[in-house]
DNA sequence: ATGTTC
């Protein structure tokens, strides 16, 4: 039993079943602290956008199916000036297919065992994994933005990918009978779970540096990788076990936070100061509105489909299959403004730079 | 979320 801290300016907007998932997650025995992040939204059976601590016990859904899950960020050597949306469009081809390159050799590379690799190893997956290529739109601390050495006038990328089949074999192989139950941490079930997550974790670490790689391939251009965070996943922190159930790590330097696709995208800079009070974590996006269901049901009675493949800020959208570009729709999530107020409201965050989508790629195959 | 699915 533990008490549950929500970082939020209004706290009421708060979806009550998100809250009454937080709730039942906050009830498990072993459980010490909870906190829901601004971008909180129900998930399946786990509020998404929440980060546990408990001293004693490790819960492998709370990480759920996507161990590893995350952001990567990526500024380009493409100049901004030369980038022509119809030309960027035409050459994203063949990127859901299985990547020709050595995937073993990849893993090893990375000190991960070469028989993980798999023809999902180098895809972005579905749900709301994309890749979209990116402007600044605003740099809000000049200072900070030069002393990184970051450029404004390049074209940026940014992956949204993780472990695809691997993290949900991992989970399906540590399963708990009863889920709120758990590990406890110093079991040989925990020590053989948390290596199979590390495991994952190194793995859609790799997954979307394949990702990257082949995106620039494919447009000619190289690029350099300004952060990698993954949002789904358990760690050792104070003694205890810390689970981030999408939520972004505060200890890790730079965080990127994604709007929807027909919003804007934030690089910020995590404020060590009052970062305890949310477990070290942000929000690791903007958080559904709508459930998937519900975004597809109100949504594809209103638009066509060449609606969503344009947005509110002009970007493009490229989305091969017609439920998918339905549930993804911006208006299926939260405010992503919003979000980024709550965070900088509670202290936890400095904006560096504002990102606008220029073209966001989902599939091409149906 | 998913080498997914009657």
């Amino acid at each position: 039993m533990s008490s549950i801290s929500l970082i939020a300016n209004d706290p009421s907007r708060f979806d009550p079943l998100s809250l009454d998932q937080l709730q039942a997650t906050a009830d498990y025995e072993g459980m010490d602290r909870v906190v829901g992040l601004p971008d909180l939204h129900a998930g399946n059976g786990i509020a998404v956008g929440a980060v546990f601590w408990s001293r004693s016990r490790i819960w492998p859904h709370l990480v759920g199916s996507d161990i590893g899950c995350g952001m990567s960020l990526w500024e380009t050597t493409s100049p901004l000036r030369k980038f022509r949306l119809g030309t960027v469009e035409r050459k994203l081809q063949g990127l859901d297919a299985p990547w020709s390159g050595n995937g073993q050799a990849a893993l090893t590379e990375a000190g991960l065992p070469p028989e993980l690799a798999s023809p999902a190893l180098g895809t972005i997956g579905g749900g709301n994994h994309f890749v979209e290529f990116q402007r600044i739109e605003v740099v809000a601390d000049e200072a900070r933005f030069a002393a990184l050495g970051l450029r404004h006038d390049r074209v940026w990328m940014m992956v949204h990918s993780g472990s695809r089949g691997l993290g949900q074999a991992v989970l399906q192989a540590h399963r708990q009978l009863e889920i709120s139950r758990g590990i406890p941490k110093k079991s040989p079930e925990a020590t053989a779970y948390l290596a199979q997550h590390d495991a994952a974790l190194g793995w859609a670490v790799v997954n979307r540096q394949i990702i990257a790689k082949r995106f620039c391939e494919s447009l000619g251009i190289d690029g350099r990788k300004v952060l990698d965070i993954c949002h789904n996943s358990v760690s050792p922190h104070q003694g205890g076990w810390l689970h981030r159930k999408g939520a972004a790590p505060a200890d890790q330097g730079l965080v990127t936070i994604p709007g929807s696709r027909g919003d804007f995208s934030y690089l910020v800079e995590p404020i060590a100061d009052n970062a305890d009070k949310a477990l070290h974590s942000l929000a690791h996006g903007a958080g559904r509105k709508w459930s998937r269901k519900d975004a597809h049901a109100r949504l594809s009675r209103r638009f066509n489909i060449a609606d969503m493949q344009r947005t509110a800020l002009g970007s493009h959208v490229i989305c091969e299959d017609r439920r998918l570009i339905f549930e993804e729709a911006p208006h299926a999530y939260k405010d992503i403004g919003m979000v980024i107020a709550d965070l900088e409201g509670a202290g936890l965050i400095r904006v560096i730079a504002k990102l606008r989508p220029l073209l966001s790629y989902k599939t091409r195959a149906a």
